[in-house]
DNA sequence: TAGATTGTTAATCGATTAACAATC
DNA sequence: TAGATTGTTAATCGATTAACAATC
């Protein structure tokens, strides 16, 4: 109820859950809904609806007794404590396949990041652009983040280089770090902002999934219902 | 104590951390290391010695009292539990950048998991190959993965794409599926094991961290104590 | 007003940590 | 045997769900 009081801190269970609102809210403007209860919102995203109105909750009434969410203004707060509207400048560390890949995709645009550059310490790609993202040297990442207020840097290199890179985007002052090396970064002072995509472990996961999920009926044709 | 029994089945918490271990013991053996404590792995780790003991024996009794682990023995029990030494085989389908970012990776191999083609739709790409994986017509998908007993199917193609892809996979009987595309996928069999790779989640909640994180005191330097 | 649905408290469930007896 | 460290039970903590009074 109280809109201007942050009602409880969020536990990481909670926060981790954000963007899949924000992901869901958007399909809900894209198709022009105006208006969502709990319930509603519950089914389609196959949760609880109790879980819903606790996790806004932490957050601030965005709802309304007898008439449930308003679906815009639910998105815009969502957007803005995601930091969406922040304008976050962004580079890539490690010019390799997947740097390219996230170069080249328009997911950083899509969630408000803004790429301005990529480095690394080849002298073949210094000097290329991939999607209009420069290639720099890689010497210059501490005071390049510094001059263009870099506030993330994405580690896209190979694991050995990782903790030295990460130690010139501390240099450089940016404000948070997106890991993709399989490695444990070395400890970084708490304002940084670390956030670790391990692809290994959820491959394994999904390898123990099939190892230990539940067997097929017939080995012939496909057990599901679907028509195929 | 009981080697032959599993002990309690194992939470989703516990299955999430076992990639973890993996990757720990993995260097420990790499270090030569050939016994170690619970105590001492949970220093290395940062967990708590509790949930190590605990973790381990939802799987059985893999120490010894008054000696503690031993690495090799511990790590190819976690090997087992994982499946990396089933010799599963994966496609990828969407040869994009991300797909073929993947498929230059050393990650699958690493963990056990063979790479047998990629599929698109793109007459471009249908007939070459990266890295030695040959890029095949996304036609032929289901047919190739039954004559072939591929276990995964790994879907780094566009969203609209994905359920159709899964109908595939679904059809030419793989046991699992690795998804990148950031839509949730309909609901498959249950004996199809499903782990989605939601990247643009991992970037917001990092975006929510720097948002949310502990401020610098200075804007001039790097709040570390690590000499720059 | 009556109906709907939130915000919020209380109850339940699951996961983590602590403690210690078993035992190597 | 004495010391160390596991396996396992019990206690704590956190997260989810249920219930309902507040209120639009």
């Amino acid at each position: 109820m109280n809109n201007f009081e942050i009602q409880k801190k969020p536990s990481p269970a909670v926060i981790k859950r954000l963007p899949r609102y924000y992901r869901y809210l958007r399909e809900l403007l894209a198709n022009e809904k105006t208006r969502i209860s709990s319930a509603e919102l519950a089914r389609i995203m196959n949760v609880t609806a109790s879980q819903i109105r606790q996790d806004l909750n932490c957050f601030g009434g965005f709802g309304q007794q007898g008439y449930g969410y308003n679906v815009e203004h639910l998105y815009s707060e969502i957007c803005n404590i995601l930091g969406v509207n922040e304008g976050y400048r962004a580079v890539i560390v490690g010019a390799g396949n997947l740097g390219r890949a996230l170069a080249r995709s328009p997911m950083l645009k899509r969630r408000g990041v803004r790429l301005a550059a990529m480095f690394d310490t080849d002298r073949a790609l210094i000097g290329r652009d991939y999607n209009g993202i420069p290639v720099l040297d890689v010497a210059t990442l501490p005071d390049y983040c510094q001059k263009n207020g870099i506030d993330i840097g994405i580690l896209t290199l190979p694991r050995e280089q990782a903790p030295n890179a990460a130690r010139m985007l501390e240099a450089g002052a940016v404000r948070g770090i997106w890991n993709f090396t399989s490695t444990e970064l070395p400890s970084l002072p708490p304002c940084i902002a670390l956030e670790n995509v391990h692809l290994g472990d959820s491959l394994m996961t999904l390898c123990y999934k099939v190892k230990n999920g539940k067997k097929r009926r017939s080995v012939r044709k496909p057990c599901a219902k679907s028509g195929v």
